[in-house]
DNA sequence: TTAATATTTTAGACAAACCTAAAAAAAGTT
DNA sequence: AACTTTTTTTAGGTTTGTCTAAAATATTAA
């Protein structure tokens, strides 16, 4: 079957909620697709009549396995434009999520799959989020928020979880990005910020918000 | 301004069926659109409101100024993703053109510049349409129709008029692409077919409904 | 356990883009 | 010039996706 784009958004929405797993709210939704909970109710109604998502009023929703099959397909294709966009066309990470927000719902099987085998087969956004292959299965990613990584232990950024131009604005002055070695030296109980080491670079200090919002890994 | 994929794809209706020139009838962009005469209607008023067209009840419509520009865009967009997907996606040409109708409507002036330059500025997409530069002026071609080249002189096919898949998956057949070089060895008068002949293969014959959707020019 | 508050749904409207059927205008024909 | 046919517009609907305001339900707090 094919959706509308507005169809597609309120599915990817419902799944950025959570939704594969657990239930979301009316009003939440409204809030992530810059509506009115009035209108969410409307198209909750129109995807259960479609079989994608278990709704009950008063309820919340959730994706069914097949909601769940196309919230992976258009997460696929997000995040595959952005890495072309980022990868072959050379826009910095933080414009590349808008214009994918258009590209995501151009409907063509063959035209995904060849982008695909084009770029490569990439496993990772250039936001370090992983892309689901054809089948819908992606890399687990282990995501420890740097706030819990422990003194002096140098990790790997590999995500973030705030995607907004002005958090995306702020790692590229503070020079983070996916792949930045870096170690914590120090952590001031006052505030909660951070002193961060990165290699051949001055010490600079973090705040906890910041800090939460990025992912690292032990390195390997 | 920002139009809407409906507005657009009228628009390019109407440059196509060269309404950037003369004067278009109703009934020709209903038929072009899939669409009734009334709807057609409808648009056109809305069109004329937005002063992208020139309309007059019964009198038919032209692009103005605006709409030449913003026709030349959308038709700039077609063509440089046509060529993408030909060239860097392995896209046969016949293939590209549904895909493209819908990415034309993605409307980021900074993707198509860097697209643009990730591509080379190509000049001709993979039906040998001109593409417009970013501020809408083309390549004259010289467009023969085949029909009308002289017998025995070689000529290097530069268009396609017809591009329907029926019709392209004809030329591919015979082995004909842009800058197929060929020659033209006989006419016959009875039913206007032609033999032609392409180095290094036999001589074949083809009908005049084909060589009239053919374009060459003189080698160079 | 009742009252107050927050969340969600329903009712009724609206704009965009399409449709059919009927009316109006233009073009073609005797 | 009058009649016929074709083209185009108007009138009145439908569907999709949105909205506001009011009603219904659920949650929290006294
Ligand atoms: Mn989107
Ligand atoms: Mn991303
Ligand atoms: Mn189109
Ligand atoms: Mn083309």
């Amino acid at each position: 079957m094919n959706f509308s784009i507005s169809e597609e958004d309120y599915i990817k929405a419902i799944y950025h909620l959570k939704g594969d797993k657990l239930s979301v709210a009316t009003n939440d939704l409204a809030a992530e697709l810059h509506t009115r909970p009035a209108s969410v109710t409307d198209m909750l109604k129109k995807l259960a009549a479609k079989k994608l998502i278990h709704y009950q009023p008063y309820k919340g929703v959730m994706l069914n396995t097949e909601g769940r099959k196309i919230a992976l397909g258009i997460v696929r294709r997000h995040r595959l434009w952005e890495y072309f966009l980022a990868e072959k066309l050379n826009f910095s990470w933080n414009e590349v999520h808008e214009v994918a927000e258009q590209l995501e719902h151009i409907s063509s099987k063959k035209l995904i799959e060849k982008l695909d085998e084009y770029l490569g087969y990439p496993k990772f956004d250039p936001h370090g989020d992983p892309i689901p292959d054809h089948l819908g299965r992606m890399q687990a990613t282990d995501h420890l928020p740097l706030t819990e990584l422990p003194l002096d232990t140098p990790a790997v950024v590999n995500g973030v979880s705030d995607q907004s131009p002005e958090m995306l604005e702020l790692l590229r002055r503070r020079n983070i990005a996916i792949g930045t070695v870096l170690e914590v030296k120090k952590k001031f109980g006052f505030d909660h910020s951070m002193e961060i080491k990165i290699k051949d670079t001055p010490v600079f200090i973090i705040t906890e918000q910041l800090a939460q919002n990025i992912f690292v890994q032990y390195e390997s």
